[in-house]
DNA sequence: CACCAGGCAAGTA
DNA sequence: TACTTGCATGGT
């Protein structure tokens, strides 16, 4: 259901939960050196989990880049444990941080001049970081305009029938740059407001398939 | 006890 | 291309 009707109805669900959900005041990060490592080590786990993991950094003042360099994989691995996968996660973080230094002097606000495609095309190029953690750092890191789409978005607007659910990340990304203005703050609350829904509404209450398109007011209705 | 969370990459056919 | 699997902790 790709028409302008659907579109017009993003804007106006973006606007309802802005209303009453409020600014969700995205990303909850300190500098943008921990939002990249929020954003490496939040892939596929609860963010509570993340915030453990992200307090160990931060006592060992280990949130910069030269430090991480120099820290082993199996130092930064345990002191990641409580965010899982985290020997994964630790080789990911370092191969983040290696680019860094080597091609940008380890200023991340070097790596954030880029241009946005340019940024997305090397940050896809580093070996753990896929679409949605390279657009969540493109958003929330360099303050660029991009969509970012996570599990969350896919379930919940195919479900409504927005598009079908097989549709890949660059498709439903594109459906969200063509609905609405583009604008960061839209881009930033959006899929922020999205996550806050998916976690709080979307598993606990299975309103999803109440919920017809041609019913635009009932469907907005339930959400909340 | 089972299920899953703000994914990604590699392996298989 | 289309599945499947490994990675791992901690909350409900």
């Amino acid at each position: 259901m790709e028409n302008e009707k659907s579109r017009s109805l993003v804007y106006s669900i973006y606007l309802y939960l802005i209303k009453s959900l409020g600014p969700q005041g995205w990303w909850p990060a300190k500098t943008p050196l921990e939002m990249v490592i929020g954003a490496i080590l939040t892939q596929n786990t609860a963010w509570t989990n993340v915030e453990k993991a992200i307090r160990n950094l931060k006592r060992k003042r280990w949130i910069n880049a030269a430090v991480l360099h120099k820290r082993s994989h199996s130092e930064l691995a345990q002191t990641i444990r409580p965010s899982g996968y985290f020997n994964i996660k630790s080789v990911r973080l370092k191969n983040f941080v290696q680019i860094l230094m080597d091609q940008f002097k380890g200023r991340i606000e070097r790596m954030f001049a880029l241009s946005l495609p340019e940024l997305r095309d090397l940050l896809l190029s580093i070996w753990g970081i896929g679409a949605e953690t390279a657009d969540s750092i493109i958003l929330y890191g360099a303050r660029k305009k991009i969509f970012v789409v996570d599990a969350y978005t896919r379930r919940i607007f195919s479900r409504h029938g927005f598009f079908p659910e097989e549709h890949s990340y660059e498709e439903v990304q594109n459906f969200f740059h063509q609905s609405l203005p583009k604008k960061l703050k839209i881009f930033n609350e959006y899929h922020a407001l999205i996550v806050n829904i998916g976690k709080n509404f979307c598993r606990k209450v299975p309103l999803c398939h109440l919920c017809p398109l041609n019913q635009p007011k009932f469907y907005v209705d339930s959400l909340h």
